[in-house]
DNA sequence: TAGGCCATCTGGTCCT
DNA sequence: AGGACCAGATGGCCTA
């Protein structure tokens, strides 16, 4: 797909009057267009004419200062010099790309079948960022609920239900008091307030961003596309609450993410048994029936592993982890265990 | 078919 | 001069 730049440099120096094989499948029309382009004024050049040949007819007249003559070897090297640039602005972004697949896999609800987008990726990092950032500077574990509410800010409806079936999570949880001009109650009080709690939340959207499923907690965001599936452990705690008013569930949008989020896809397509001893595990415990139906906050000793607890283990990265990486693993276990 | 997302090309600007 | 970065344009692919 993508020709190397020094293929490229043979091929402008092997094919000089032939068209050019386009660098890559898709711009290639364009660049044979700009190098024809060139070629023309190569002929003006060459040619007894000035600009106004036959095409010129057709052709706008151009305006502004008279170009350079374009000698062959002028047009040689405007051609490699575009060439390269191209095969750079490829490789940055491919770059940038990997940068933003690495933070895919930091991010909760890592999937290789569903990837987020990657402006969904920044948002849930950012959101994810301050949440972490929130439970360090307080101190404090959030309730499940206020932390997945926490990452789900701004982001699209997809994205919120994946991430919060990433998390176990029935995104019809929100519902109850969550409207787009509420904050998410997840800092605790005298918290630093959201970053992102003004610019996402009172107009709806993302600041910057015109389409209007951003932003919003809306119940019909949230459950738009999601219909009948047996969900999470949790599920039985919501359903007398709110079943009767919402529609029924999809099932996760990303089919490795259904126990455990992205840490369930780690286990399941990147894991190996000693990237799996390195990942990080804290639980977060719910306990049964909270009042009203909703989900108990946590509480550092679940008495009942099995239907009270759910593991987030990895909810911090899974690979490649660094030495402060763990260390800040292990404080967030600490903190997730101990308080 | 429209809209979202993406990869790529391109020209401009800034910096070394 | 050349590289990095950026934003606009373009076209392909996919999905609702």
């Amino acid at each position: 797909m993508t020709r190397s730049l020094q293929d490229e440099q043979e091929s402008v120096e092997s094919e000089e009057q032939q068209e050019l094989h386009s660098p890559s499948e898709e711009g290639g029309e364009e660049e044979e267009d700009s190098l024809h382009h060139l070629e023309d004024e190569e002929e003006d050049d060459d040619g007894e004419e000035e600009e106004e040949d036959e095409d010129g007819e057709n052709k706008p007249k151009r305006r502004g200062p008279k170009k350079k003559k374009m000698t062959k070897a002028r047009i040689q090297r405007f051609k490699v010099r575009r060439m390269k640039a191209n095969a750079r602005e490829r490789n940055r972004m491919h770059g940038l790309n990997d940068a933003l697949e690495g933070l895919r896999k930091i991010v909760p609800c890592y999937s290789k079948t569903q990837k987020l987008s990657k402006i969904e990726t920044l948002r849930l990092a950012k959101n994810y960022i301050w949440a972490l950032s929130e439970i360090l500077r307080s101190g404090k574990a959030p309730d499940l609920m206020s932390f997945v509410q926490a990452l789900c800010k701004g982001l699209s409806q997809p994205t919120t239900n994946l991430v919060a079936g990433c998390l176990q999570l029935n995104p019809r949880t929100f519902l109850p008091e969550q409207t787009p001009d509420l904050p998410v109650h997840l800092p605790p009080a005298g918290a630093a307030t959201y970053p992102g709690h003004y610019s996402y939340q009172s107009s709806g959207l993302t600041a910057g961003l015109p389409s209007p499923p951003y932003g919003t907690m809306e119940p019909s965001h949230i459950f738009h596309q999601v219909k009948g599936q047996p969900y999470s452990p949790l599920e039985p705690f919501f359903d007398g609450v709110l079943v009767s008013e919402a529609p029924a569930f999809d099932p996760p949008l990303s089919p490795p993410l259904s126990i455990n989020g992205n840490f369930s896809s780690f286990k399941h397509e990147t894991a190996t048994a000693a990237d799996y001893d390195k990942s990080f595990s804290f639980s977060v415990h719910y306990g049964g029936g909270g009042a009203g139906g909703h989900p108990a906050l946590y509480n550092g000793g679940g008495s009942n592993p099995r239907c009270g607890e759910l593991q987030v283990d990895g909810l911090m990265g899974f690979d490649g982890h660094s030495h402060h990486e763990r260390m800040m693993n292990a404080q967030l276990n600490a903190i997730f265990h101990d308080s």
